[in-house]
DNA sequence: ATTGCCGGGAG
DNA sequence: CTCCCGGCAAT
């Protein structure tokens, strides 16, 4: 992220495993303590391997108590793989269909084969479907909540919601991370991987930085003295936020802007909700090949609803929609051409990979927080509102670095990769692209 | 030194 | 296609 830090290793607590209850089936919990028997302390960052570590864990479930279980016995990253496990009939599980996650009941584990036939639950119909899936192709932890899951029940992404603006980051989050490219091709820079879980975790602290800055400011005052000071801010979230913004007219910023210290001032203004419009917004759906838009914010969700998500269905998360459209400003005479280039595109992978992205780092980004207890710099968020907020001028865009010596390779993402969340260890648990070194899919942009 | 991943090769 | 890996760039 911002902090040009590689994280240390993360503490084991708060790790996601799933372990053998009782009943013979696993369940989801997390590491809630680690007990050491061995007597050297040295070793303060909890990954003590001593093997008759003893590792607490706390079940999701209510109904179950926690448990101490060795590594041995423990399903998860940092822990044993799913190979040699062995699932009863009647076992949760989780894997990917159709792009998103769903979860299913094993049927049957043919422990030679260590093929399984499952039924899962699909989210788009209620009949229960069967099917053969390798045990490797099946997790036991529910890794990357699907976006509609996230969204119903209490999950971290939730605490980025304050009420102020409550749906608006997840709204922006929707977009595209990166414009102009349906291959893994990258244009020379942009924010835009940049984690977006990271980000989200950047929203607590920023929104808290909003809650005092609108105690002592004004509402609408326009800029805070000392808003851009670098001194208060990371400094990597900033330059990160300003590195976004491509295009095709490289209007270098205005030397003597006040703010033109990475642009932060626009960030704010961004982030800040807009009460009054000075010119009109169109909303338009970012379905693959869908050019549909309309003026009101009802109308695209209705629009989305019925055409492309299908009429909802009991347990269906609302807001679904927001993560099919993008809002824009049409400027007086016309917005900008880079504008509407990335409001025309659409990530290489749709949604749902997407979104389960977000959250997932967002969860990997508050472990480390959490478990860092790190004394971070709040960071400026870098929201993606392709609203054009009109003066151009504060558009930094950082064509500068536009494609000097390497135009095809794309930055290096702050995001955790497979590797770094699974560790070598546990490779059979990487996204495929990890696993033939190319550009990581799942925590990718 | 490590990590991410492009480019290219093998099957 | 899928899968693998050399090698380079970024960190």
């Amino acid at each position: 992220m911002s902090t040009g830090k590689r994280l240390a290793k993360r503490s084991i607590i708060g790790t996601r495993v799933a372990a053998l209850g009782d009943d013979g089936l696993y369940y989801s919990g997390m590491i809630h303590a680690v007990k050491t028997p061995a007597p050297f302390p040295e070793n303060n960052n909890c990954i003590n391997l001593t093997p008759n570590t003893r590792y607490t864990v706390r079940f999701d479930s209510v109904m179950m108590k926690n448990r101490e279980y060795r590594d041995a016995e423990l399903i998860g990253p940092g822990f044993r793989g799913m190979t040699g496990v062995r699932l009863k009939e009647g076992q949760r599980v989780f894997l990917t269909y159709n792009g998103r996650e769903v979860h299913a009941d094993v049927k049957h584990h043919d422990y030679n084969t260590d093929e399984l036939l499952v039924q899962i639950y699909s989210p788009t119909s209620e009949v229960r479907i069967e099917l053969k899936k390798k045990l490797d192709d099946v997790r036991l932890l529910e890794s990357r909540k699907s976006a509609r899951l996230a969204d119903v029940d209490t999950d971290f992404a939730r605490l980025a919601d304050m009420a102020g603006d409550r749906r608006r980051s997840s709204a922006t989050i929707e977009v595209p991370p990166s414009p102009v490219q349906s291959s893994r091709k990258r244009g020379p820079s942009s924010s835009c991987d940049q984690g977006y879980g990271e980000r989200d975790e950047q929203m607590n602290e920023c929104n808290a930085a909003l809650v005092l800055m609108s105690l002592s400011c004004s509402p609408n005052s326009p800029r805070p003295s000392g808003w851009g000071d670098r001194s208060s801010v990371s400094p990597g979230a900033s330059s990160s936020s300003d590195s976004s913004w491509r295009s095709g007219t490289p209007s270098p910023p205005p030397a003597s802007s006040s703010f033109s210290d990475e642009g932060i001032a626009m960030d704010y203004e961004e982030i800040h909700p807009r009460k009054k419009r000075i010119n009109s917004v169109v909303f338009v759906c970012t379905w693959r090949g869908c050019t549909y838009s309309t003026d009101t914010c009802t109308a695209i969700e209705a629009h989305i609803r019925n055409t492309h998500l299908g009429p909802k269905k009991e347990g269906d998360s609302d807001h679904e929609e927001e993560f099919y459209y993008t809002e824009r400003e049409v400027a007086a005479p016309a917005p900008p051409p880079t504008l509407s280039h990335r409001d025309m595109c659409r990530p290489p992978h749709e949604d749902p990979e997407y979104q389960r992205q977000l959250v997932g780092s967002f969860r990997q980004g508050l472990l480390s927080t959490l478990q860092q207890g790190t004394g971070r710099s709040v960071n400026i968020p870098v929201t993606h509102h392709w609203v054009n907020t009109h003066s151009p001028k504060h558009m930094r865009l950082s064509a500068a670095n536009g494609s000097p010596s390497s135009p095809g390779r794309r930055p290096r993402s702050d995001n955790k990769k497979c590797r770094k969340v699974y560790g070598m260890d546990q490779r059979d648990l990487w996204c495929t692209q990890c696993k033939w070194k190319k550009a990581c899919t799942r925590f990718g942009d």
